[in-house]
DNA sequence: AACCGGGTGCGACATACGTCACACTGTTGG
DNA sequence: CCAACAGTGTGACGTATGTCGCACCCGGTT
């Protein structure tokens, strides 16, 4: 369980809390383990609870009325989700669904709470990061605005490779896990004009398709192409 | 100057604040005049201050590299800007105009600080308003990716109303002081469509159109457009 | 093997919206 | 009081992208 000790440590949360302070939230921390396609809690159901993921990768979505989907982002190791209800306690505002098999550690908001209070840096910390979120949300919004469907995959698979790319020596393979659906309903668009944009990449020599996974063969012009 | 005081008290951040603490920061506190159109700070400017509005308002936008405008929000009296470079030192990301004259509190982030380390309430406000923000952007994003420009237009005049809007006999008066143009711009929209989109709703009778203003007559039908 | 369902590839068609063009109106200032 | 200009109203046209339809491919199940 030391693993737990290690990944929590890089969440932006607890990266300010000392040995003791680590080691007393550890108590509080319960385990969970969703399989590919579990859901985890959905949009409007009740939730205080904060989780990190230990492993895997799990999507964060919303629903529209008329059922289609929005996916908000995709997370992976050490990366955080829920913590907007720590401060007003509204039910939760999108769905999390599991998009390969995960771990989750999850953390009470009632156990987190002393720490806030407590401990000014952990504060300053979770403004941090939501500032940061802010920012990045603006951006994607004006993505939305300006840039055509190719330009916003492009952009979308360069930041799932910062995220989630290897580099290795035929390329930089992104293993994204996503189906060409969800990579859709990331960047707002429909499946169809998704895949027709990865096959243009594709013919370009850009970039090589493979299953839920791309590997980037010249990063260079997708960054030209994504602006 | 009770003026100030007062429109401080009502904005999130101070709200938490006691009499003597209040009384502290309006020592630090430096007052800005601005007339309709100029702007406060540019995109990528440093700058480490905070601003609430005291009377007037101003919009933030972002300006796409080929020059396109991107109008982030509308802020009217008691509302705050500037705060994320609290937390992160960067230059701003959105620049920020009069949209009427205006009168600002500013305030430096070092005359903040030890608030925040010495106050957890403060703090937590923030968060809570961050947080705030965060569920309406996300909530911005759907309606760009689903909503169609009428849709997005009557959302926008709706949340304007809000806002700015005052009752009258003969319907809600919305005083935004925007040009279709800036409407085009928040909604993400060639002003020719938003000019199209308020004729239509005006043909039904669902509102009226004035100089920089709106009479909203059947709220409603607004509303059901709206989704 | 045959089958099946989920995921993918791709063409035909419809349409919402951006772009362009121009005329009209109201306001500001010399 | 007229010029100049910013803001508004509206049509014609092109196009990016959504929708529909269908064929294919692949991994798991019977």
């Amino acid at each position: 369980m030391d693993e737990i000790n290690e990944v929590l440590r890089k969440a932006p949360l607890f990266e300010a809390l000392g040995e003791e302070d680590t080691a007393a939230l550890r108590s509080s921390v319960n385990e969970v383990r969703l399989g590919r396609g579990q859901t985890l809690f959905g949009e409007g159901d009740e939730g205080d609870r904060l989780y990190v993921i230990l492993s895997g990768k799990v999507k964060l979505t919303r629903t529209a009325v008329d059922g289609r989907e929005n996916l908000l982002s995709v997370l992976g190791p050490s990366e955080m989700f829920g913590e907007l209800s720590l401060f007003d306690p509204r039910p939760r505002t999108a769905s999390v669904v599991a998009v390969t098999d995960s771990v989750l550690a999850g953390l009470g908001h009632d156990d987190l709470r002393p720490f806030l209070s407590s401990r000014p840096h952990v504060s300053l910390q979770l403004l941090k990061a939501l500032a940061e979120r802010l920012r990045r949300t603006n951006d994607v919004m004006a993505d939305l605005v300006f840039t055509d469907v190719p330009g916003r995959v492009a952009k979308a698979l360069l930041e799932l490779a910062d995220k989630f790319g290897k580099e290795s020596d035929d390329g930089l393979h992104v293993h994204h896990d996503l189906t060409q659906e969800e990579l859709a309903q990331l960047v707002g668009a429909s499946r169809e004009t998704v895949n027709k944009a990865l096959a243009e990449f594709a013919l370009r020599g850009w970039l090589r398709i493979e299953a839920k996974a791309v590997v980037l063969l010249d990063v260079e012009r997708m960054r030209r192409r994504a602006r």
